[in-house]
DNA sequence: CGCATTTGACCGGCGC
DNA sequence: GCGCCGGTCAAATGCG
């Protein structure tokens, strides 16, 4: 693998107002607000990337795919999960005007929703049966259900991000397994399933390629890894990142981004494109116009919300 | 031989 | 209630 990774690009933040999506239905809602209202972002608010790798969210991973994605990739747009609403009508080439105040011209904009919902959906089946339900019959073992539900929608954060890239799966420092694999309805390529190889680590990710343009694989993360990255390609990512992202995220207890309802934000800022992102090309504006264009995700929609699908005349 | 991938089966959620 | 679909499991298989 080549870590000849280049560009990337943009932040779209999404504004509410025009957001034509309803709360998560997987992800469940974040818990987080917003906290710059009018703003799309709030610069201030930037996580920086560092925390991001050992914080509470693993938007580590994606950031790494930036740098350090296998042979040529761009990440040139993150989305976040449970946009499923969003219809993938009027895409006329990506002139979302009411998106941001914020220039796209060379931030990118990791977008993510807290709580994805269970880490583990289905799965557990085998784990988390073992509790009997002991304690009031059925009345409380419903409760207790939905309850368990509820509480796991709020957790695993994900973090989806689409890259231009040749290869499925992108190198990001971290060991993958790949549990599955699946054919996404309408798409001709399948969504493949991986979960970090390391112990005690729940993290997963998808990984898919876009139908409507193959070169584009989009990355989903859930979870946030409790452990550093494995791989020497940790250096020089975090090393990126660090520098790239700027401000010491405002967090209490949780990842601390540029919010908007239910969702949340890193956002790189320009800066990182210039001084810290030799490699990367200075075009950034270009590549987010001709990148833009895409068409429909059909149902990649549900992961590809917002940024592309959404289209207000 | 150990680890990763493949792949069909299974399960739960959701919409009709 | 039923069927579809997404996500996961796990046995089989492949690979270094």
């Amino acid at each position: 693998m080549s870590n000849e990774h280049r560009d990337f690009y943009y932040h779209t933040p999404f504004q509410e107002d025009h957001l034509d999506v309803k709360p998560p239905s997987i992800l469940g809602s974040s818990t987080y607000n917003r906290s710059t209202p009018g703003q799309g972002l709030d610069p201030s608010s930037y996580m920086s990337l560092t925390e991001c790798l050992h914080g509470s969210v693993d938007y580590n991973s994606l950031a790494k795919a930036f740098g350090l994605s296998p042979s040529s990739s761009e990440v040139f747009s993150s989305i976040e999960e449970s946009s499923r609403p969003v219809e993938a009508r009027d895409l006329d080439g990506g002139n979302s005007t009411d998106q941001v105040p914020a220039t796209p011209n060379s931030s990118v904009s990791f977008s993510s929703s807290e709580a994805g919902g269970d880490e583990d959906s289905g799965k557990t089946k085998k784990e988390t049966q073992p509790e009997k339900p002991e304690d009031g019959g059925e009345n409380s073992d419903k409760k207790d259900k939905a309850k368990k539900k509820a509480e796991k929608r709020q957790k695993e954060p994900r973090f989806a991000f689409m890259t231009k890239s040749e290869v499925d799966h992108l190198e990001d420092g971290y060991r993958w397994r790949k549990y599955g694999q699946k054919a996404v309805k309408n798409s001709p390529y399948p969504r493949s399933y991986y979960r970090c190889t390391t112990q005690k680590c729940t993290v997963k990710k998808r990984v898919e390629r876009s139908f409507q343009d193959p070169s584009i694989v989009i990355t989903t993360y859930e979870g946030q890894h409790n452990h550093p990255i494995p791989t020497t390609l940790r250096g020089s990512a975090s090393a990126m990142f660090s520098h790239s992202m700027l401000a010491p995220a405002p967090m209490a207890s949780g990842p601390s981004f540029p919010q908007h309802q239910g969702y949340n934000f890193v956002q790189i800022p320009a800066a990182m494109n210039n001084q810290n992102m030799g490699a990367y090309p200075q075009n950034v504006n270009q590549h987010v116009h001709q990148q833009y264009q895409v068409p429909d995700y059909g149902l990649l929609q549900d992961i590809v919300p917002s940024i592309f699908l959404r289209q207000e005349p």
